[in-house]
DNA sequence: TTGACAAGTGGAGGAGGCTCCACTTATTCT
DNA sequence: AGAATAAGTGGAGCCTCCTCCACTTGTCAA
């Protein structure tokens, strides 16, 4: 009964939520590398459930009002579940938005997991990181919406939070490895890798990505081929002049 | 006394602001290239007396207490007027912070205007583009705070607000026309001048730039120089393959 | 089985953001 | 000059987000 405060008040706010699984706090846990998004680890069965209820509501809401249409509390009323519990599991939209997106996610990471695996082994590194971005356009034109949402929660104290997060880290991690490859196999001019594989994908962020297609009335072909020809222009041409 | 519901009703919240200058409606004004921030055309006296006491009194709050910690009531407060008036000119905290960049802009633009004015006859293109992003740099520096405010402002429905604003259309209205020159005169391979131009300021937006510059711990000067690696990459090293 | 404790739950309420509209004030036209 | 008109002003109030904390429930060890 009071040793309950020293939790509450020792860890008040701080992004306390470990991206989404919480449970019975296991200090370090191993990457889990293609975790399937039901029966979380040592998660109370309650719970289990009340996330699944959450989940479920969510998305019958996004896909009725749209995602933006859609307030926390309207979610817990549909879920039958007080705020409280949502804002414990979630602490922000953008957080329900990402574990609503990764039951997408995975034939993305199959598919490019798939055409990255082989190594070096596989064609030139350039043509890899190709098929990635490509690929990288379809997932948003697939999950557009969630996306959006997620970019907008990174506001004010959580600025860059996407940049934090598990999508994008482990598409900074597949390009920076693919883009040492091709430096280490001379396809590519020297460049900084580490500011490159974010300069890659930074084209492709869902904002700009919207704005695009929207705005200035782009195609995905267009995009993609635009993409191509760039990433063909990168292409080591002269030793370094 | 009912005249003025038809305007109230009939443009509910559509954006009506016109990038600061609220005014006595001028359909189609000039592009206005360098305009001074005070003494706007046609404002009335007090108006601009309260424009004046708005800014300042942001300003002081922002300096003394950081953007994110300020809120539009906080400034109304501190500037004398109620909540209404400050946000008939200013419909949310982004076009203020864009207000207050205007005054900050001036030295910007000019330099960027010198390096750019003499034309054709000044120069690679390319050298011009790698000037106008390496100045883009040091404009991150010196105003990550209120950018970082108009970034955070463009959330749910004003999702991409950036990429419309004034300050991002100017700059890519440069980085196209320089980027098309380059082309015209061989200096890139065939690229997609429109989608590059987006593309080589993607990597500074103001979001990824702070992550680089506080979470992956890159310099301003790793930075500068990852841009000119990266430039002299897409200079046209072979015809096409 | 049973008891102790950690994790989970719900909802009332504080805190702002933003709006609406009746009133005031500057400008302009005759 | 002075009246008509359009722009500008202020602040009460609505509405939603998010937090806090007393209570409930599941789990595990003895």
């Amino acid at each position: 009964m009071a040793t309950r405060e020293a939790r509450g008040l020792g860890q008040p706010r701080g992004e306390g939520h470990d991206g989404g699984r919480a449970a019975h706090g296991r200090p370090d846990a191993p990457p889990c590398p293609a975790e399937a998004p039901e029966a979380l680890r040592g998660e109370r069965r309650d719970a289990a459930e009340n996330r699944r209820r959450i989940l479920a509501a969510a998305r019958a809401l996004f896909a009725e009002r749209g995602v933006d249409a859609v307030s926390m509390n309207q979610i817990a009323r549909a879920a039958g579940i007080g705020p409280g519990t949502l804002y414990r599991r979630y602490a922000h939209k953008g957080l329900l938005c990402q574990g609503l997106l990764e039951e997408n996610t995975g034939r993305f990471r199959e598919e490019t997991a798939a055409r990255l695996a082989p190594g070096p082994a596989a064609g030139p590194a350039l043509a890899r990181l190709e098929a990635v971005l490509l690929r990288l356009i379809a997932f948003n034109e697939e999950n557009a919406p969630l996306l959006g949402a997620i970019a907008d929660a990174a506001c004010g104290d959580r600025r860059g939070a996407i940049y934090g997060g598990p999508l994008y880290q482990w598409l900074y991690r597949i390009v920076l490895a693919t883009v040492e490859e091709a430096l280490a196999a001379g396809e590519l001019a020297p460049l900084d890798a580490a500011w490159l594989a974010d300069a890659l994908l930074a084209p492709l962020a869902i904002d700009l990505y919207l704005f695009q297609r929207h705005e200035r009335g782009f195609t995905p072909e267009r995009i993609a081929a635009a993409v191509r020809q760039f990433l063909a222009s990168l292409r080591a041409g002269q030793p370094v002049a």
